[in-house]
DNA sequence: TGCTTGACATAAT
DNA sequence: CATTATGCCAAGC
């Protein structure tokens, strides 16, 4: 669903530049509560060259979600560590210092 | 309309 | 800490 989609992209443009967040984070606050699988539906559906900081957004593992192009792995890690967010052995980040704590 | 799949999450092993 | 199993819900076919 195109609305649902948006909503995401909503949430997803307020993480602070720096900070990350988990699927299941971003899911909740767009209102989808347990559709954390949709955020990544959204996300795949996403164009590339838009402006949404996609790289932001991660599994609650700390870790960049495998895609289908291993690649684009490589890239986050670059736009992350580009703003700051330090991943730690293996491919590990920390949600102590980089966790995005949003505001009820 | 019904089965399969998926950029997930959480708990168990 | 890595892997596996189960639950979840929507989109694709």
């Amino acid at each position: 669903m195109r609305e649902s989609r948006d909503r995401i992209y909503q949430v997803v443009r307020k993480i602070p530049r720096g900070k990350v967040a988990t699927y299941g984070q971003i899911a909740t606050l767009a209102g989808l509560k347990g559709h954390a699988r949709q955020v990544g539906y959204a996300l795949h559906d996403l164009p590339a060259g838009s402006a949404l900081p996609w790289h932001r957004v991660i599994n609650a593992q700390g870790r960049v979600s495998p895609r289908a192009e291993p690649s684009y792995v490589g890239i986050q890690h670059r736009l992350l560590e580009a703003e700051g967010v330090e991943i730690g052995r293996g491919d590990r980040i920390s949600f102590k210092r980089f966790g995005w704590k949003p505001r009820k």
